[in-house]
RNA sequence: GGUGUGGUAGUUCAGCUGGUUAGAAUACAUGCCUGUCACGCAUGGGGUCGCGGGUUCGAGUCCCGUCCAUACCGCCA
């Protein structure tokens, strides 16, 4: 037997137990008599003492241990005389009277710490030894738990986990596929699956009636902190359901995974259409940790020959709770936020509403003290409040002013990690016109189901058709999403028109599932979580690369393996491909 | 594809308007140290200043190009 117990579980308890420990040097702390040895595992750390004066051999051989040594050491569990209050293990420590070095260890690149001296650069090159720290590790154990909790849950409610394919066909709309070549079928590739969407849906015309499954879905395209070419979702489809339904049981898995891995209860989620979204915060994810919700301002700025109002089909404001006393560099700052390229806002206007009840902004050249009263009223701004306003086109200016908006909230400390707002984004249009494509694209998929009461518009105005579609929303972050399907064949056809495929091309692609809706198609809808985005919104990280064992780099490069690589000439061959370059 | 930021010791970083031998902390090595837990003290080794070109008497520093990393925009039904 290699150990008895673990670095983690030594108590005052277990005090003149003879116990066996393994595991890795985190730290040796020598002095000329005596050394203290930090010893870790994935439980924890305990501390092994030797002394000269007891076992003069043992304090020579551990003289030389050094760092990630791994080593094995029998001994008796002995109370501190000096106790360390900040680890479990600390009013203990083992007399250590056998030491057995299992295997030496290199110095490690970097410090394998909870402060690690280690860049993000080289903590993935060595992920493996990042891994080792307490703080990587924890992001994982989350994450395991979260996955646990989530199947038991849903097994609870009668789901059964059904594995898809991950070798599929492509499909054009979407996202960029991964593209696998098959060597038995020369000319012809798989796709790697972006979700399971399709065979979900088929297993509903299986009648399995309630499916999920936790998935590694891939998406080519570019990265992001939150966003990997290879992800997990927690995909999921049921049978005669509507919305409604949908929403009510999936809310409850959320609540469920606060309440078992957080120990909260959370409120009810509100419902937010996405009309109300983007009139209120121009966003269809708004972070509802804080209001600060955006005031209409266009019908009060007109008839004072100001051309920046006047030429503006949209003019909205935020009001930055006891901001007045911004100072001018601070509202450069600003201005200087919404005029870079990624926001591209022309210029930002200003109120202060100062203490003393006077007011003072960026337009008084054009617009009386009482004129910006009417303003700071309709926002409900307080005396020691600063209004902020963008104006220009609508849908651009309210994404603008909701950009502002997060930045603000994240000046004002609104925006804590541990503090959580949820919410559902339901009845987002159908469809989305594409300029530069001069065509639909569904904004979901296109097995989305309209609104009843709106397929009448899919003739007449498809761009106001609201479908069955709904998301969540956690703190600003889309964790989820679904649809009501479907299931009618006519309504389908219809869609394939809008969305300007041909009967040749919608059977083409979609014929597997066009022709299975023949036999009986349930009325379904379903959804899909992000695993890695909730684990991460869990853990309050940054980054869902913290949250994935091994991720990928920002151009999609796995630097530890050193994926992607070239292959050989003869498995190019056999594959029936050339390089283009 | 685009914008911003960064690339200097094993690591994290400092290095001003260009100036002589490029620093700090930490890690590592050696020595001393019997209650440490960020141990302490002393000594030491360690540098292609990402790469290529240019300006200059002189470039870590300025210019151009390029590569890499990162955040974001485009993209992600």
């Amino acid at each position: 037997m290699y150990r008895t117990k673990t670095c983690g579980e030594l108590r005052i308890a277990h005090l003149n137990q003879e116990v066996v420990l393994a595991g890795w040097v985190q730290k040796a702390r020598k002095f000329g008599g005596m050394i203290f040895v930090d010893l870790r595992d994935r439980y924890g750390i305990t501390q092994l003492v030797f002394n000269r004066d007891i076992h003069p051999r043992l304090c020579e051989e551990a003289e030389k241990l050094g760092r990630e040594w791994v080593i094995r050491a029998k001994g008796q569990v002995a109370e501190r005389s000096n106790k360390n209050p900040n680890i479990p293990t600390g009013d203990i420590e083992i007399t250590v009277s056998e030491l057995q070095v299992l295997n030496p260890s290199e110095t490690p690149p970097f410090t394998i710490e909870t402060d690690t001296d280690g860049g993000d650069d080289l903590r993935m090159k060595y992920r493996y030894l990042d891994l080792r720290r307490t703080v990587v590790y924890s992001n994982l154990e989350l994450r395991h738990r979260m996955a646990f909790a989530t199947r038991a849950y849903l097994n609870g409610q009668q789901f059964l986990e059904v594995e898809t394919p991950a070798m599929v066909g492509s499909t054009p709309e979407g996202a960029r596929d991964f593209i696998v070549p098959s060597r038995m079928n020369p000319g012809e590739f798989y796709a790697l699956p972006q979700s399971p969407q399709l065979f979900k849906q088929l297993l509903m015309v299986s009648g399995f009636d309630r499916y999920f499954q936790i998935v590694k879905c891939f998406r080519d395209e570019d990265l992001r902190a939150d966003r990997q070419p290879e992800f997990t979702q927690i995909d999921c489809e049921m049978s005669f359901v509507e919305q409604e339904d949908i929403l009510n049981l999936f809310e409850g898995l959320i609540r469920y995974l606060f309440k078992t891995i957080k120990g909260t209860d959370i409120p009810a989620m509100p419902r937010m259409t996405y009309a109300e979204a983007m009139r209120l915060y121009g966003s269809d994810k708004p972070d509802t940790r804080f209001a600060m919700p955006f005031t209409e301002l266009k019908d009060l700025t007109g008839g004072r020959n100001c051309g920046v109002f006047d030429n503006a089909e949209y003019a909205g404001a935020i009001c930055a709770e006891g901001c007045a006393a911004y100072t001018r560099k601070q509202l450069d700052e600003l201005t200087g936020f919404v005029k870079r390229p990624q926001i591209g806002a022309g210029g930002l206007v200003y109120v202060r509403y100062e203490s003393d009840g006077s007011v003072k902004s960026s337009v008084d050249k054009f617009y009386t003290p009482d004129d910006l009263k009417l303003w700071l009223g309709k926002a409900n701004a307080k005396p020691g409040d600063l209004l902020l306003i963008l104006c220009g086109a609508t849908g651009k200016t309210r994404k603008q002013l909701g950009e502002l908006r997060l930045e603000m909230g994240s000046r004002m400390g609104l925006r804590e990690k541990d503090r959580f707002s949820c919410l559902w984004m339901v009845d987002f249009p159908l469809l989305e016109f594409d300029e530069e494509a001069n065509r639909y694209y569904a904004m979901h998929h296109p097995f989305t189901s309209p609104k009843r009461e709106d397929i009448p518009l899919l003739d007449t105005d498809p761009g106001a058709v609201r479908a069955n579609a709904y998301d969540m929303v956690i703190n600003g972050a889309e964790v989820g999403g679904g649809s009501i399907r479907i299931h009618n064949s006519e309504v389908q056809r219809k869609m394939f028109s809008l969305l300007g495929f041909t009967e040749a091309q919608a059977q083409a692609q979609f014929g597997f599932l066009m022709n299975a809706f023949k036999y009986g198609a349930p009325p379904h809808g379903g959804i899909a979580f992000g695993l890695d985005r909730l684990v991460a919104i869990f853990a309050g990280l940054d980054s869902i690369r913290d949250c994935i064992a091994f991720p990928k780099n920002n151009s999609g490069r796995d630097v530890m393996i050193d994926a992607p690589a070239a292959v050989s000439g003869e498995q190019l061959e056999e594959l029936h491909l050339t390089v283009n370059r």
